[in-house]
DNA sequence: CAGTGTGAACCTTTTCACAGCA
DNA sequence: TGCTGTGAAAAGGTTCACACTG
């Protein structure tokens, strides 16, 4: 479930912010969805809360955190440390939410050897031994779009199951691998779409008031 | 829908290859989707193809990108140029696809004044009168997260109505503002679930095999 | 009384099968 | 014959109302 991330961010800020119980309510306003919704998801996951007062909010982060496998720190690859690679490389947040960057590869024979956000660039060619010395869990794909279906071949090869790709481009890999997709132009493009509806209705209101 | 751009970027590269026509077959595998799916949200956008033949890729193109708004460019306006929002400012994907980078701000005086990208960064201060000036319609917020609704705020006031927030809160606007959510950890977290079940599966089935 | 837990209604999306046309 | 166009069925997810309990 998508939510559950979310779900977790309100509530980390809401222990933060001293809070020892949260309704519904609040956990919804903070994610941005409507009370039912969290009691149908947090109710799905096995987890209850108390009738009249809410749901306890430390139990409830380490239930989601449990549920989300995030009990444990993931290592991380990164493949491919252009721009974006570079930033992803020195996000702080995957850190803070359990997930390390052990390694960092890159095709162009310029960038391997060089140190970025702390590690060193590492032969795109050595992918799967780099991957098992470190039991990699997820890799990231930052490379070209040309690129993309090499780098997630290596990572399949080298047993890594879960794969973010951020190249405009469909990767294909076997069913038991998951893939997640974040194409940043694809968001702007949706984003137009929107601009180009209200432009148009726009229009529309204009020619035939009321 | 989506899917739109996914279809887009798919007939593009089709068409680079020379392709004249398409099948909802071809388009749906390198789409990712099924041939049906295709069909109905083709039909439901009024696009007719060529029973026996398939689609014509050029006018499935045109049409697409004007249903997306692509027919023009986009003026972009990037708040916060950490290391995210350098990587987004150079990204030539963006370029590409008809969006324009035209303003950079930020609120690190540090940072102002300084190019990035063949830009120079403005203060943060002064969006409002930028964003007009430059006739931004969408805003990519970078920042850290307890910037980002401030951020949010100077969009809004000045008169930008669609907004790509990639700092891990959520931020509030006004009904009519689109507000579109890429939280990059919560990615990597879905993925971190996808494993944590299959390792509880993998107990399961080690415990009771068949 | 405040706020959870949940079954039932509801709506949207997806899938299927097949009729219909170049 | 091949592939589109589309209603009808199925699935999935969301909302609602309200019984229930601490």
């Amino acid at each position: 479930m998508g939510r559950l991330p979310v779900y977790l961010r309100a509530l980390v800020e809401m222990a933060e912010r001293g809070a020892l119980t949260a309704s519904s309510e609040a956990v919804a306003e903070a994610a941005g969805v409507n009370p039912p919704k969290v009691r149908k998801d947090l109710s799905n996951l096995g987890i209850a809360g108390t009738r009249g007062v809410g749901y306890d909010v430390a139990y409830l982060i380490h239930q989601i955190r449990s549920e989300l496998g995030l009990t444990q720190r993931w290592p991380v690859l990164i493949a491919g440390v252009g721009n974006l690679g570079h930033a992803l490389a020195n996000y702080k947040g995957f850190d803070e939410r359990g997930f390390e960057v052990v390694a960092l590869v890159d095709a162009d024979a310029s960038l391997v050897g060089q140190e970025v956000a702390g590690g060193l660039v590492q032969d795109i060619a050595n992918l799967e031994a780099i991957a098992r010395e470190k039991e990699v869990a997820i890799g990231m794909i930052c490379t070209p779009a040309d690129a993309a279906q090499g780098a997630a071949d290596r990572m399949v090869a080298a047993g890594i199951r879960s794969i973010l790709n951020f190249a405009p481009v469909l990767i294909t890999a076997p069913p038991e691998v998951a893939v997640r997709q974040v194409d940043l132009s694809v968001e702007l493009q949706i984003l137009a779409f929107y601009e180009q509806r209200r432009e148009a209705l726009g229009r529309l209101a204009h020619r035939d008031p009321l």
